[in-house]
DNA sequence: CATGAATGAGTATTCATTCAT
DNA sequence: CATGAATGAATACTCATTCAT
């Protein structure tokens, strides 16, 4: 989004405001589509929200569908950013599994409305081509680290797809049984977690 | 849904029309709910694809807000009476994990499209109190299977709401990546999964 | 209004039913429009109050206009014919007032819903040419009366529209501040009317 | 409609906009409600006459029965201010019901729409209770009023209510009949009329 | 004839978007 | 740039009317 860089850069030359009205017209929208989707939320609302008025909303954004593809392309580049960084040379497989869950429930600890606005908004109509092209950097993530392990031993012969529909699906359902507080997401808990998902891949 | 064979059934007893409206709407409804969400979806679109006009949508159904709730009520009753149906006496834990998981699966690969609608709508603030009283049965059942397997020693010491959000999760997840065609939820990705959700949790 | 005689004929051939249809429905019709207008009422209304089913009303009347057309017509003829009845031959102003007035206020005593449903209806757009000519006899008979009255020094030099402005308009506003519990519409009221009415056109 | 004016005025003192929206839809509305009733008009045609978009009016009135009471409430209290102000201190009674008819006269006159709008409207299920209760301040005037007169010997012995009737009745009439051109409803008109009325209550 | 479920045009209301200030 | 009143197309819902039974 070059839009971003033209308008950092001129608020850096003349001093930055304390109220960047962009970020907080992002978090607003996030709140609200977070839980009540896409279409249950008015733009209105938004700017009430975020502070600003209505009208505001459309110089930094073309359309309401421009802003939540905006907001699906910053959380899910931040998502990628963190837990898709490559583990390090030479790890064990436990320690490759360990690096992709933890930085995954950090994220998902620190940011839990991101990751349902995330699960909850995954493939829909109103998401483009470059918002879904981000999707995508998973599959060849699991394959390599799945591949690898496997061929080590430590690793039963699994689908890579289930591998990443186990640790998506327990990390989204802790997020979202927290979110109703029928359990505590603490660190305490994403390392039980973790161990019971190495148990259920690791070839014992 | 086989409990509109019971309606035309019972209505074709007494000459009554096999082209019922209900079960036809409410499919209708299903299919849109769940890729669209409530708010994304108009009611005329609902009446299209059901085959009935606007209006006798609202004989059948009092708003839009009573058909979701109508719609989510019915399948999270069928998801409680396949899923939940308490497993038979003098199971070994192994037996009664296997029966639920496989009970799940069952439902997730015959019904998708419920099992996508239910994730969706959960907690939508448009579902009423006796919708949402459906969700509850959950953490009883999964409180009594771990404390009783734990007590016979073949579980791990787990959070019964992380065993829920595990299951529910890799359920939810193979349902998604089946329907974006990543994988395929079949009886052996099931099995596959099983052994692996029970390695997750179980006492070796 | 021909359907009338070829029903009842019919029905006359062939013992009268206890239930009589048509009746019912306007009699319905004039309850609830009499509070609620034309466009305040549904058709299905009508049909609940007047215990048949929503179709039936339709084979009495081609629309809903025309029951309100048929309705109208019915009690504006029956009101003409009770109130402009003409009065005995050599009767004098006094007595011919009298005549009218009484016949006025024993019309709206009897039938209160007939004269605050005539009164709103008055001059809707919904109203037919037919529907609209019965309510131009009385210009006529205003008039005979005034003339003669005036002639004979019985009455003081008004406007025939204006006497008929002040009798309507009274007894009207008896009649809802009747149904509004305000005062008692009975013999003694109207009498009392009678004479203070009399007192404001007669030549003293 | 004066206040119009006088908001009209604020808003020029600090260059707002001569078009003030909100007193034209008030206008438009009583023109057509007061022809064809609330339910015979459509809340774009008030839009339309009114020369706003439909959506405005919903900037100005949360709903169509909202609009509806601060119409009627609107021209209730001009008409109640206009009225029902206390007849000046030391008035004969005569001068006192001259005082109280050729007010209403000269608001009918001014402003016979808003006569005929309240009158359709009296007593409407969608009138709300503040609305009503404008309605009430009449029976105390009349009646204290008609104590007065009596207790002078001026007065008959009437029920005060049958003087409100006689009034208004008398009021209304003029007005309708002059909407339909059956006479012209000038001060000769009212004057004759007061005589008329003065005469119907006066003690001779 | 009577019924009332079904229809779809019509109504009240909302909401994404624009634009004068 | 920011604002929020104004817009009118779109949506939920109603209701006069039809017609198969």
């Amino acid at each position: 989004m070059h839009t971003d860089k033209v308008v950092v850069r001129k608020r850096l030359d003349r001093e930055e405001p304390q109220d960047a009205k962009r970020p907080r017209i992002l978090e607003a929208a996030l709140e609200l589509f977070e839980t009540r989707g896409f279409d249950g939320v008015a733009v209105p609302e938004i700017a009430l929200k975020a502070g600003v008025a209505t009208g505001t909303i459309y110089r930094y954004f073309e359309t309401k569908e421009a802003l939540v593809n905006a907001l699906y392309r910053y959380w899910k580049k931040q998502y990628n950013e963190v837990v898709l960084a490559p583990p390090y040379e030479g790890a064990t497989p436990r320690q490759t599994f360990s690096h992709y869950w933890q930085r995954m429930t950090l994220f998902a600890r620190a940011f839990p409305r991101a990751i349902r606005f995330m699960d909850l908004h995954h493939h829909a109509a109103y998401l483009d081509a470059e918002s879904r092209a981000l999707s995508r950097n998973y599959a060849s993530a699991a394959e390599t680290f799945v591949r690898d392990a496997r061929r080590s031993g430590d690793l039963r012969d699994l689908d890579p797809m289930m591998v990443v529909a186990l640790m998506w699906g327990a990390c989204a359902g802790l997020v979202k049984f927290s979110a109703q507080g029928a359990l505590a997401f603490d660190a305490e808990t994403a390392a039980d977690m973790e161990e019971a998902l190495w148990r259920a891949i690791a070839n014992t």
